[in-house]
DNA sequence: CTGAAAGCGCTTACAG
DNA sequence: CTGAAAGCGCTTACAG
């Protein structure tokens, strides 16, 4: 009579309630087919009457499995990551699993301690989009060979995929660029920059290489004093703008690291006294909602972070119910890189 | 031979590796004092020798006690949602707990479900933004007497706080909204509408309320077909800008539900030849870092969405800590309501 | 169709 | 300072 008052209930209190065993109640809890029908209603309504829910914790342990997969990102408030983090959410909560969210803030040091503490709540398997400048070999070693793993959105240097088995998920940054950098030629521009992102980014290079391709495509020299950079945020990207236009002549148009760029810069031409869209041209790189509304329209290609992120949960759930998909020695690593080219398949 | 080739180490086999008690092992895992110094040192050599991973879930079941918090909101892809939730696992981790995410796209059906399966997952506590429409009373049964709760921006209709104890954070949004109509005023501006947001929703009515409010102070009479609804997000509030300028004399500054609504409506002005800030003028709602570039600057006093994530955690964190500030059966309702007002003591 | 027993990986008194 | 035993809330064979 000390602490047991309130107690919650467990399943040897509902079995105890309706006279029972509790392997029966467990029964009961899973669907099984063997209890009898009347038996199934006396447990059930025991279980409403005490309140009881399901310890899914110990039962994972008995099982000796999880219901959880890691999802650890860099930075929650940008729109990117949110679209995709919210993909992966949504497929899997669909596939009954739960997600437990990690951010980095980009610092290798905070990834290895968020990534230590969420290992020990033992998920199924981990999203992880890399902190810039992670080491591959220090994550291999956290992370362990038990895990299906699947990095997101950068691959970290010298990373041994074979070794590791690692899948890799990435949005094709360099056709967009590219793709956004025709659209823009298309219309007639050839003073096209290239502005936001840091070039020690590998999402950003790989953005600049397919704008440097769109360019050679077109016999159009390359002007290094119109690569601007800037973080990719949007108040960094709008404090930028003026780097555009110190030379004469000036760009007409600009490619965009990102979304979050883009709508700085529009943001840095109106307060200019500039139009962007016909004083300028400005289209997005990634399919941010927001960015629909955007003029002139943006090439309809980019890809779609949050898709991605329901890709992202399907493979990894597929890795971690066949887990033969998977084996502990692997001779080929198993990577997939969704590609926009896919016919837009990833939508 | 058959299963054991490749199992997890436990801490029965650190243990065994270096000829100690299980017990042994795991006071050196919490870092007692107890065992000698020399006995230490072997212990921590064999884990790391065998790639030991503490198996949380197993201790806390043991312990009777969970290391997780579940965060239960809307729409990630909202950056306001997305701003709290970075706070909000900022300060749960830097607590050592980890993240449960769970999200509803506003649908209560979506919410239960979400809700009964994290609670199966048996988090500390709970923040949960409750869905459009949500059921006080759906929701108490659903959450029990027994986790500490903090509900988020929106108040379920008929909640009665004393008999559940919850928390409850909001950000304040008619101050907001009644700052950012005074300042519109002191610019000058008599004809100002108020853009966005649905008027079923109860942060929306009382922005709307602060906007009357200020109008009233000034005795500005407040012209109905200003209220202009449209869904909260970009897309919808670019595509409604028509709606302001139907009626000749048209307003010439509109307060905005939140930024979403306020970038809408600055790209639709701008789509159809307006310059934002001089032919209108447009000042956002929440604080969050893209606005600081919009023009003219915002008032610097909404809330700060980061911030109150990190505050709802703390209180969360606080009452699972100490459950005496949460008694099973309590008179009075501990229910709190953070203030802009308090001298700005969010940041 | 139901019950008694063992065990998942830990922690917690309790002896020594 | 260390070891043997019981137990957290479940599931899983194995008998009946």
């Amino acid at each position: 009579m000390k602490k047991t008052e309130h107690a919650r209930p467990t399943l040897a209190d509902i079995a105890k309630g309706c006279g029972v065993s509790r392997a029966t109640v467990s029964l009961v809890l899973r669907g099984s087919p063997l209890p009898a029908a009347a038996t199934r209603r006396r447990v059930e309504a025991e279980m409403k009457r005490q309140g009881y829910v399901y310890n899914r914790a110990a039962a994972d342990l008995r099982k000796r499995h999880s219901t959880s997969v890691a999802l650890v990102i860099n930075d929650l408030s940008n729109p990117f990551f949110a679209e995709f983090a919210t993909g992966v959410d949504e497929a899997l909560g669909a596939a009954g699993y739960v997600t437990l969210l990690g951010s980095t803030s980009e610092s290798p040091e905070r990834q290895r301690g968020v990534l230590s503490s969420l290992l020990e709540h033992r998920p199924s398997g981990i999203i992880l989009s890399p902190a810039e400048g992670s080491d591959a070999g220090q994550l291999q070693s956290l992370l362990g060979a038990r895990t299906p793993v699947l990095l997101f959105n950068r691959e970290p240097a010298n990373t041994d995929w074979a070794a590791t088995g690692w899948d890799y998920l990435a949005l094709d940054n360099r056709r967009g660029a590219r793709l956004a950098t025709e659209h823009l030629i298309t219309h007639g521009h050839r003073r096209i920059a290239f502005f936001g992102g840091h070039s020690d980014s590998s999402s950003c290079r790989e953005r600049r290489k397919g704008y440097a391709e769109a360019l050679a495509a077109h016999h159009i020299p390359m002007e290094p004093s119109w690569l601007i950079e800037t973080a990719p945020t949007r108040l960094e990207a709008a404090s930028h703008v003026g780097a555009l236009f110190v030379r004469d002549p000036a760009p007409t148009a600009a490619v965009c690291y990102n979304d979050a760029v883009a709508l700085g810069l529009m943001l840095g031409l109106t307060a200019r006294g500039k139009h962007p869209g016909q004083d300028f041209a400005v289209p997005g790189s990634d399919d941010i909602p927001e960015c629909a509304v955007s003029t002139p329209p943006l090439p309809p290609l980019a890809p779609d972070p949050r898709a991605g992120g329901r890709q992202a949960a399907a493979r990894i759930l597929e890795r971690v119910r066949r887990p033969e998909v998977n084996p502990v020695r692997r001779s080929a690593p198993v990577s997939l890189i969704i590609r926009a080219s896919s016919g837009g398949g990833l939508r």
